[in-house]
This record gives structure tokens, C-alpha cells and sequence, in this order.
DNA sequence: TCAACTATCTATAAACA
DNA sequence: TTGTTTATAGATAGTTG
């Protein structure tokens, strides 16, 4: 017989460089990664949960029994650490307008943790004026925290845009508002 | 040479009876798949997050380039669909969202601004790493900022009580809420 | 794009340490 | 709980249609 291919070769563990070829390589592990994520979930008999971006940004996700019941069980048991900013976790966890309060009690309580970050920014600064080169991970820490901190509040005025929208198509006609007073003001 | 062993077998995928052996099973392919996903990320320089609930319920997980920011990734762009009961609906139905909407609209523009604020002190210091004495004024503003992002804040939260405690007095038996779950939480 | 092929490489069940 | 061995089952990189 002849011998078509090359047969399997051993691969460099680095970023690949022909996109095509990583192109098809991510699908095909990722199927697999799936697969093995799901044979687990049956010998075992437990909940497991797998999401990934492609390299073109696409999230894929399995989950068993769920990809949310999973994820809502994981973020109940092992709540974000308070340190950090709101996570956006945090806010999925308790998507409840009843907590909208203790939630924002929360943020302002980050965000005083935050304002004591910076303070004891500039005293360390205050004490220690000719090195400087340790505080750039802390700065950049800053602007990720910031970042999640957005989304996370972002996230919040999306849960508020949606239950609004839902008002509007659920409401009585006496409670009729304009779905366009609602979407006003997104364009962040 | 003597044979050991009988070599691999098939498995029947269903879950395992042997308790013994289900324990071994999931640390082991437990272990290969969080192998598998990163080098999956690493070939394809892709984003990826496993939580896994083992037999004993002990939540592992793995993420990269963590298991958080892979899952406020997620979060972000794929947020759940909001837990919408008629109890809820009501609420809002009561409550004045418009305001609350635009309200948060400000407080994420002024995160933004923070944010960016942030970054410019990151890029002045990574040009000027030698030099750190005039940053100082710049690290107190920013805790003034932060006041200012405090207070309205503040102010959100004292609009959502209001508008809580509103609905307390109005909302009709059936729907009958606890003032314990507006209150809780108010000690800053 | 997408599936199939195949020679290799890797995972792993079972037994044992 | 890990690590080891061994025989086998499964995964996969490169190629082909």
C-alpha cells in the first residue's frame, strides 16, 4: 500500500505560526478537549464546564449538566475575593434587582478599598522617592482592576437595560413607556 | 519479560462502580485535560477556563490567563438571562429604571475617565522611570477623584433605597417583599 | 472549507509500589 | 495520594481528495 502522509509529528509547545494550520489544530483539540470534558463528566459522574475563545474571539463553551449551573455553582462556593474590585462574577451571581443595593453598597466599599490603594501608593512613594520601578505592575494592576470594575458596572446597567425592555413588553398600557428612553446613553 | 499488567482496556462509558478506581480515573484525566486546554492555549495563543467539581464536590479549576478574567471575559459578552419572575417585574414596574439607567451611565463614564487617567500615569511613568517627584501630585488628585466617584456612587445608592423603600409601602401582599433585604448592608 | 487517512504520538486502565 | 510500568486505546499533524 502506498504511504499517503507523513504520519503524526511532534509538535513544539509554542504559539504555531502557519494560522492555518493553528486555525484547524484549535478546532480539532478543542473538540477533543470537549469530548474528554464530557467522558469525565460520565465515568465521574460530576459537573464540569469548558469555555474558550477561538483566535478569532469566538467563545465556545460545553458544560455539564450546564455551562450556567456550573458556573453559578462554582461563583456561589468561591465568591471573588473582596479585595479587588466588583467582579463581574459577582454581579452574575446575585442578577437581582432586589440586590442592587447591598451591590452597590459593595462597590462603594471597593472603591473605598481602591482610594486606600492609592494612598498607600503615594506614602510608600513619599518613602521611597528614588525607586520608582516596583510601582509599575501595581499601576498596571490598577488599570485592570478598573477594567473589570467597569465592565462589572457596565454588566449592572445591562441587567437594568434588560428588566426595563422586559417592563416594557410585559407592562400594562397605563405603564406604557418608549423603549428609546431606555437605550439613551449606551454608547460607552 | 515478565507482563505486568494487562495493558489498557476499553472503558464502557457510563459512570465507573468502583469507587476506587472513579477516584483515580478523575484526578488523572483531571490532570490531562487541564494539560490538554493549556496547550491548547499556548499552540494557539487562545484564552480558556475548566472548573471541574470532583467526586467529593471540591471545585478545581484552570484557567489562562486566569480563571477569572477568562470568566469575566465570558460574562461580559454572553451575560445570562435575568432569573425574571412576576415578583420582579413588579418591582420595577414601580421603580423609576430611567433614572437609575442614566445614573450608571455617569458612573461608568467616570470610571472611563479614571481608567484612563490611570493609564496616562502608567505610560508617564514607563517614560520617565527615573524621575518619580512629580508624580505626586498627580496620585493625590487621583484620591480626590475617587471621593468624587464615591459620592455619586453614594448618591446612586441613597436613589435605589429611596426607590426601595418606596416599593415597600406600595407593593400589595402577593408580592410582598422584606425591608430587611433593602436595609441590610447600609453601614459605610 | 471540510472530511478522511495514517503513521506516529499521547493517554490511560489496571496492577503495583 | 501520587508515581511507575505495560499493553492498548485514543488523539493528532500533515497530507490528500
Amino acid at each position: 500500500m502506498v504511504r499517503h502522509t507523513t504520519g503524526r509529528r511532534k509538535q513544539e509547545m509554542k504559539k504555531m505560526t502557519n494560522e492555518k494550520n493553528l486555525q484547524v489544530t484549535f478546532s480539532k483539540r478543542k473538540n477533543n478537549i470537549f469530548k474528554k470534558a464530557s467522558e469525565l463528566s460520565i465515568l465521574c459522574d460530576v459537573e464540569i464546564v469548558i469555555i474558550v475563545f477561538s483566535p478569532a474571539n469566538k467563545a465556545f463553551a460545553f458544560g455539564n449538566p450546564s455551562v450556567e449551573s456550573v458556573l453559578n455553582r462554582y461563583l456561589s462556593e468561591n465568591p471573588p475575593p473582596m479585595s479587588g474590585t466588583l467582579q463581574l462574577a459577582e454581579a452574575y451571581r446575585r442578577s437581582n434587582v432586589r440586590n442592587l443595593n447591598s451591590e452597590l453598597t459593595q462597590v462603594v466599599n471597593e472603591l473605598e478599598a481602591e482610594k486606600k490603594r492609592a494612598e498607600d501608593l503615594r506614602k510608600m512613594r513619599l518613602a521611597s522617592q528614588a525607586e520608582c520601578w516596583w510601582e509599575k505592575p501595581i499601576e498596571e494592576q490598577s488599570v485592570e482592576e478598573l477594567q473589570r470594575f467597569k465592565r462589572a458596572l457596565e454588566n449592572l446597567r445591562e441587567n437594568i437595560a434588560q428588566e426595563a425592555q422586559a417592563l416594557e413588553f410585559q407592562s400594562s398600557p397605563q405603564f406604557g413607556t418608549k423603549n428609546d428612553e431606555f437605550d439613551a446613553g449606551f454608547g460607552i
